[in-house]
DNA sequence: CTGAAAGCGCTAACAA
DNA sequence: TTGTTAGCGCTTTCAG
């Protein structure tokens, strides 16, 4: 059986490709019967139409690009997930690429996926990306741009779009709740705060506090890594420095969290009574930890979403002859409260 | 700044687009001088070759299909990672789907991926497929493919390569080590046997034991859920009902033996002193639960790697009119042995 | 070393 | 309702 083009159908059917071709787009300006006989034969033949050719004449690949730093870990297979979904139900394919978080591969991927003639791009920084000119071209060349999660700050209210979580929000939320629950002295566990994440975090903690009338102690915020390992050690130190441990801990990722509440058991602690534990991202294993971790959900999969939604309206926009519309999204966190955090009962 | 094509370039150029088309591939039949205007006007218009024309003309889209159940979990974001990666060294690019385990999104995903060009398909079933006509006709075809991980059983032997995980050979290596450790009398908790991963898994736990002379006792094998709460109830049920504790768990996979790890700990035995556990998979929460659990690493990237090099070699055999040499390959998984089944010191 | 010509497979004016 | 024509942007014979 080999290949047929349309082409190949026309001669066969003695019609003219044209003919074929719009019987085969459903074209109500052809006849029910010669429709017929063109899908009958192109089953017959198993036609496959050669989408490359299509997307070459019409200008149009149907095709998103899609650049994240890696497909590993929580977070990203999540969110790709989320943007193969969405693109698939809006009739688009996906070509995903990796930067590796290398801004050099980034540059080479925007390069293919531009060659492949994308539609629009889905970006996620590589976190060593300073030099931000490709997307810069990008941009004034107007090809349709959304930034998701890591984003490039500079390009609020250009025509590029954004979606982001409010990290804020969430780390607000979880130090309300901390203290909802009765606790006083609710230690930050943070990572570098060139990052924004953790700076939000660490913001809405502090505001958090203050909006609870508490005093924000400094020597309660620990800078550490947002490992396990860095969780543990962030505690050991609070427990050796401090005259009396703290109450509570809020980590800025989930993995120090665990780390943190480790410890805390191993000295006699108890969690949730004498110190409450909570975590930021929620991970898979936050239901598997004992007890298990209160932590905040980032909405990955909407997330993914969302920026396919967004450039999706974008490339309508623009195929109207509109100015493209960017828009700017900040998904809410949900707070999920478990057990690691639950002194009362709940309402 | 506008698009400008080949052709563009060309004429300002004062050249025919073949020698641009030659230039810009770097031909040796092309004078460098030549070569220099070329690529410095290039540069300056800010050229961006169409990959969709160049595809089309070749008859070589250099992209690869890839059909996964999803991008979910931890081990298809993983093996995605791999496949990506190594694509993208072999220099092609990668076209994702997802079939949600559908069938029927599976067959319609092929489609796809066939008017799209690609060059060859790798695929991982979904677990409702059961009609491979579709596959079925691939195959026939000469389409290049290699199945990963859920693989078709019926083509072995054919035009069609598979990359598998030597899952009865991780088993056997668990309940060896298990052994070794002084365990006598092994638990298992397996899955439906009809998943070839849990048939596999199973019967090399039985041979393992026979081998070093144990015997199999049916009551310590267990069917359950491969979850959590299955491996927690799993373990309730032994310890309600055998008359004592068998002093070791495999089971099938990581959610079910932090079940069974969970409630042996509850029932006040210890771990791994009185009981040693192990699963399977190398879960990433494996190293965060106390004791850090026995697993086997399933090497998924590799699994990935694996993959692309095998249809890549399939697509360089066809390309030189050679027959494909479809192979297929069986990774040998790797046994980690951490706390949770360590009573003796390591060598 | 360079150019002319043809065409990959499809779609979309414009005609009939 | 159907056909004719042209061409998307590129590569590749074949000639010069």
């Amino acid at each position: 059986m080999q290949r047929v083009s349309l082409t190949e159908l026309a001669k066969r059917l003695n019609l003219s490709p044209s003919t074929v071709s719009r019987a085969l787009a459903d074209h109500n300006e052809v006849s029910e019967a010669t429709k017929q006989r063109v899908r009958q034969l192109a089953r017959e033949l198993n036609y496959q139409p050669n989408q490359l050719a299509a997307a070459l004449r019409r200008g149009r690949s149907g095709t998103l690009g899609v650049l994240v730093p890696h497909i590993t870990g929580h977070f990203f297979p999540q969110v790709v997930h989320g943007i193969a979904t969405e693109a698939s139900r809006a009739g688009f394919t996906v070509m995903i690429c990796q930067s590796n978080e290398d801004a050099q591969q980034e540059r080479r991927n925007i390069e293919l996926l531009r060659h492949n003639q994308v539609e629009g791009i889905l970006v996620s920084l590589a976190n060593t990306t300073q030099d931000i000119s490709h997307f810069e071209e990008l941009r004034q060349q107007g090809v349709p741009l959304v930034f998701f999660d890591r984003v490039v700050e500079d390009f609020r209210g250009t025509n590029v779009s954004a979606v982001v979580l409010d990290d804020y929000q969430g780390a607000y939320q979880v130090v309300a709740h901390l203290v909802a629950q009765g606790c006083r002295r609710i230690a930050h566990f943070s990572g570098p705060l060139h990052l924004s994440i953790h700076k939000n975090r660490h913001q809405g903690y502090r505001d958090a506090l203050l909006a609870h009338n508490l005093p924000v102690d400094e020597d309660l915020i620990v800078f550490c890594p947002q490992t396990q390992a860095g969780g543990a050690e962030a505690m050991q130190q609070l427990l050796r420095t401090l005259p009396a441990p703290p109450d509570a801990v809020f980590a800025s990722n989930d993995l120090a969290a665990v780390g943190a509440m480790r410890v805390a058991k191993q000295a006699g602690l108890r969690v949730p009574e004498d110190l409450a534990v909570a975590g930021f991202s929620n991970e898979t294993f936050t239901t598997l930890t004992e007890p298990n971790l209160t932590t905040v959900d980032q909405g990955c999969e909407t997330m993914g979403i969302s920026a396919v939604r967004l450039l999706v309206q974008m490339l309508h926009t623009t195929a109207e002859q509109r100015k493209p519309q960017p828009r700017n999204v900040v998904l809410k966190p949900q707070l999920l409260v478990r057990e690691s955090s639950l002194r009362k009962p709940r309402d």
